[in-house]
DNA sequence: TCTGGGGTCCTAGGACCC
DNA sequence: TCTGGGGTCCTAGGACCC
């Protein structure tokens, strides 16, 4: 039996730990930029606030006092995550960190599994601060399913236990036969659309489709689902998570850039967080993929988006290398006259930095510069980021992703502890 | 005026190998 | 009349997830 947990309205709900003035009001947080809202409260969603809706339709609804909204914390969030982890970490022998706010884990070997969720629910409720759902099921597909069915019913009723037990058919089945199916995980609003034409509108009716017929008319997915659904195990707990593929770095800017030299800087920052992430990984990437675009929203604007990109002659961890190399396939692609909105970059074909042959021809020797960049790594980890940075980042960064609605950093900064008084 | 960011997997088709 | 069989790698595009 599988089991996922997951945290309710994340993001909202780590902002009402620290400020509990937010509580059973409409919050939302949101996005990076402050672009649109990816957090609502149970009350913001009762005034129809949709996911992915831009900040400045909800001006209106902030300036009448009847919504707060927050910008995006992620240190406080990936902070509040990890506690959470760990309590499950703590009490379960196998559990898969899904997301930042969701973990499955194994229930096999549990005595009164309904019990130990309902348990586990009051002590992290109590340890953290933290509201969430439990979803129990024979297969990840239907543990998401219980899990979405338990949050449903505590929004109705906040006496509702937050644990739904899909385990037996008789509890599950008449709650699929009515459930819509784009509800279901690994079913987008795409794949819903051509399933509605093909007569299939619930969840219950996906789970009697022909699965075999299905794996041609769609994918191998779509056939997983199905068996997932009928409580077939497809999916395996994934207890080590497999090696990053890509490290992506892209945002977008707080204030428009026509000017180049900005574009360079901003793309030179973008570089020093990627290389960053990637040397906590303890990898090399073989690869550097650059892209900047226009505002697609804009349509005064001439509308130019472009990507280029280069193999590495020796895959490195180096901010330097990339960096130079990452400036170079911009130059090649950027245009002046030109209103930028975004610029991206990707580093890829990551491998191992142990598993590197060494290079019999060259002059440099890859150790120094290892050590050269952890000595990097080390100082602004100890004085704070970017103490120690490429020239090419400079300093007054126009451009920087705006944030002006942002809670302190309480649980990771000494000078922003929150404090307590007597009253 | 203002519209996010970071990932993964699957499929189909072409090129190429022995 | 009938013209092999089995495989890998790469890329682009599509779809999904949180």
């Amino acid at each position: 039996m599988i089991a996922l947990l997951d945290i309710n309205n994340f993001y909202v709900s780590c902002e009402r730990v620290m400020n509990p003035a937010l509580v059973g009001r409409p919050v939302v947080v949101l996005s990076n930029n402050d672009g649109v809202a990816i957090a609502r409260s149970n009350e913001a969603k009762a005034l129809g606030i949709g996911m992915g809706q831009p900040a400045h339709e909800l001006r209106g609804l902030v300036r009448s006092g009847r919504l707060r909204m927050l910008s995006s914390n992620y240190t406080l969030y990936g902070d509040m995550s990890a506690r959470v982890m760990q309590i499950l970490a703590d009490r379960t022998p196998a559990v898969e960190v899904y997301s930042i706010d969701e973990a499955f884990f194994d229930l096999e070997g549990i005595r009164n599994p309904a019990g130990f969720c309902a348990d586990l629910v009051t002590t992290i409720g109590r340890w953290t601060g933290l509201p969430c759902c439990v979803g129990v099921g024979p297969t990840k597909t239907l543990a998401k399913l219980a899990n979405y069915a338990a949050k449903q019913a505590s929004r109705l009723d906040p006496a509702h236990t937050s644990v739904v037990d899909f385990t037996a058919r008789h509890a599950r089945d008449p709650v699929l036969d009515a459930l819509a199916v784009d509800q279901v995980w690994g079913v987008g609003p795409r794949i819903a659309a051509r399933l509605a034409k093909d007569g299939i509108l619930t969840a219950g009716q996906l789970r009697d489709a022909q699965a075999r017929r299905l794996r041609h008319q769609y994918s191998v997915v779509v056939e997983r689902t199905i068996l997932e659904l009928r409580g077939q195990a497809c999916l395996a707990l994934e207890m080590t998570p497999p090696p990053r593929k890509q490290i992506v770095c892209a945002k977008s800017f707080g204030a428009p850039v026509s000017n180049l030299g900005e574009l360079r800087q901003a793309l030179a920052h973008y570089v020093a967080i990627a290389a960053g992430k990637l040397r906590r990984q303890q990898c090399v990437a073989g690869h550097v993929q650059v892209w900047l675009a226009t505002n697609p929203f804009n349509e005064r604007i001439t509308q130019y988006s472009r990507a280029n990109s280069f193999p590495l002659p020796r895959a490195t961890a180096d901010t330097g290398v990339l960096s130079t190399l990452a400036q170079r396939a911009m130059r090649q692609i950027c245009r002046g006259g030109i209103t930028y909105h975004r610029v991206g970059l990707m580093l890829s074909e990551l491998t191992a930095e142990d598993s590197q042959p060494g290079d019999l021809f060259s002059g440099n020797d890859p150790r120094r510069q290892a050590r050269l960049m952890a000595s990097l790594d080390a100082i602004n980890t100890k004085m704070g980021r970017g103490t120690v940075r490429l020239a090419r980042e400079g300093f007054n960064h126009a451009w920087a992703t705006r944030a002006d609605r942002r809670s302190p950093a309480y649980t990771t900064q000494l000078a922003q502890l929150p404090v307590a008084r007597a009253v």
